[in-house]
Order: structure tokens, then C-alpha cells, then sequence
DNA sequence: ACCCCGATCGTA
DNA sequence: ACGATCGGGGTT
């Protein structure tokens, strides 16, 4: 079952957490979420929305259940899914993603880079998109929960969550 | 116009 | 530990 706006219109850590497992879906490639982190609110000094309403950010303010893709260090891409109520910017970012040919992409420019993934690809609804949505997946086991990586602030904050694939059931 | 720096990654 | 590489956002 395609996961819909009301799934990603909710509290970010929910939602980011509810994403481990669930299988993505991006033209021909398909794998399963294993690693996630909620950026919230303009008060999240790692969100990029700390800065306020900006063109580049302007996407985290719109309707849950968008795509916001940006480019990193000028070499990488990251995808995020919109959440929460329209005006109240925040996302989850996906970190790590188990394809169905039991490669592990760990890292969100690898996976970016691996499916193609760049700024075309920003601001796309992911609910109504016939190549590029999010199904419901397997149940993971054990989840980890660190903080997010390779940010300076917002380090007291406890929003990374990570599933191991190999504890992942079978569905 | 200019400067700083970043939700990264591979190599050393 | 560090360099590659470039756009966003703030400052002059």
C-alpha cells in the first residue's frame, strides 16, 4: 500500500521512525528504508528552515508528502520528505536504503547518487507520483537512536533512527 | 561583489 | 585528517 499525505502529515519523529522498513520506490529501483532523521522547526538549528523562509527552504514549508532534494558540499544530493502541517517546515531525511540486490547504499549522497536522484527531483508530491512514491514495507527489529551526523548543532537532539536490514522480516 | 560554510564521501 | 566542489545566504 502507497503511503499517502496523512502518513507523512504528522509529527516528524513519527514519521521518520514509521519510514524504517518501508520500501521506496524510484523508477526501476526499489528498496527497503534503514536509516532516517527528522529535521523540525524553525527552533532545530541543524534544520535548514532555522534561517527562516528562503527560496532554497521554501519547499520544507509546503504540504506534507513533498520531495526536498538539495546539493551538499557541492558534490552530493540529499532527498528529505516534507512532514507536518503546511507552514510548519520540518522533514525526514533518508539515510540508507536496502535494494532489492541486497546492496546496502549507507550514506544519503550515495543513495542520491546510486538512484539518480538531484534537484530535478525537488518538490515532487510522492503521493500522486507514478514513478517515485514510498509503499508500506517489513517490520524492523531492534532501532537504534543517535544523534543526527555531520552536524554541529542540535547534537543534544536524539533524531537519527537506524534498522539493521538483516533483522528485517521477511514480507 | 565577496565570503563563509555545509544534513558528504573517498582517500590518506 | 583532509580535499573536492558549488550554491545558498548573509554581509559589504
Amino acid at each position: 500500500m502507497r503511503l499517502t499525505k496523512d502518513f507523512f502529515q504528522k509529527p516528524t519523529l513519527q514519521v521518520a521512525q514509521g519510514l524504517l522498513g518501508s520500501r521506496l520506490i524510484f523508477g526501476a529501483y526499489a528498496g527497503l528504508i534503514t536509516e532516517t532523521e527528522a529535521y523540525i522547526g524553525e527552533d532545530d538549528p541543524a534544520c535548514h528552515a532555522a534561517k527562516g523562509l528562503t527560496p532554497r527552504t521554501k519547499v520544507m514549508f509546503g504540504p506534507a508528502g513533498h520531495s526536498y532534494v538539495y546539493l551538499i558540499y557541492g558534490m552530493y544530493h540529499c532527498l528529505n520528505i516534507v512532514t507536518e502541517a503546511e507552514g510548519f517546515p520540518a522533514a525526514v531525511l533518508i539515510r540508507g536504503l536496502w535494494l532489492e540486490s541486497s546492496t546496502h547504499l549507507n550514506g544519503p549522497g550515495k543513495l542520491c547518487k546510486a538512484l539518480g536522484i538531484a534537484t530535478e527531483h525537488n518538490n515532487i508530491d510522492i503521493t500522486h507520483n507514478e514513478h517515485f512514491y514510498i509503499t508500506e514495507g517489513v517490520a524492523v527489529g531492534k532501532m537504534d537512536v543517535t544523534p543526527r551526523i555531520g552536524i554541529k548543532q542540535g547534537l543534544d537532539r536524539m533524531w537519527r533512527f537506524v534498522a539493521d536490514p538483516r533483522e528485517f522480516q521477511k514480507c
